[in-house]
DNA sequence: TGCAGTCTCGGCT
DNA sequence: AGCCGAGACTGCA
């Protein structure tokens, strides 16, 4: 089958970012896997200037991009309320796993909603990295968690 | 630390 | 269709 989807690609110090466009929107990211925090400094190399690239690059400055579009992500009916209840939350806030299950109606589904965090397929776009453990500590990331705390460090500076 | 409670998902039978 | 194990979790002992 066709793909009129785009890909658009980009470039930082800890790797590169590809996103994929479908006309509606963006449908997945992926986030080169790192083990632990690079040694090298993050930064941005090289970015488009297309919406989609110019978020990304906002959200490593710790801006309050507005969301561009998502497209059909796929995912199972449960996966698509946590991940709609992930992209309500504002840039520069967090909630912990138990709020966001409390806040789509899964109070008792903490586990589960972990679980749909980790499998969202357009991270950054369905801003998993802002949800954390009650206890403070991060959580997890797909990406690992260089990111994860890269991302919160950035949102958190800008307050 | 450890563990039970809780719920979804994917793989197997 | 049913069973089972494994989670990006929590709260309590």
């Amino acid at each position: 089958m066709m793909t009129n989807h785009q890909m658009h690609s980009i470039l930082t110090s800890w790797g590169a970012i590809k996103v994929e466009i479908a006309p509606e929107g963006v449908v997945r990211c992926r986030i080169p896997y790192l083990r632990e925090i690079p040694k090298e400094p993050f930064s941005v190399v090289e970015c488009g200037s297309d919406p989609y690239s110019c978020y990304v690059r906002s959200l490593f400055e710790g801006a309050r991009p507005a969301l561009p579009p998502v497209g059909m992500l796929g995912g199972t009916p449960f996966q698509t309320t946590v991940w709609k209840g992930l992209m309500a939350i504002p840039g520069g806030e967090t909630r912990t796993y138990r709020e966001l299950a409390d806040q789509i109606g899964c109070a008792r589904s903490v586990r589960a909603v972990a679980n749909a965090c980790g499998r969202n397929p357009a991270p950054l776009f369905v801003p998993c990295h802002r949800v954390i453990r009650t206890d403070g500590n991060p959580g997890g990331f797909s990406g690992g968690l260089a990111w994860k705390r890269l991302l919160l460090a950035a949102e958190q500076s800008n307050r």
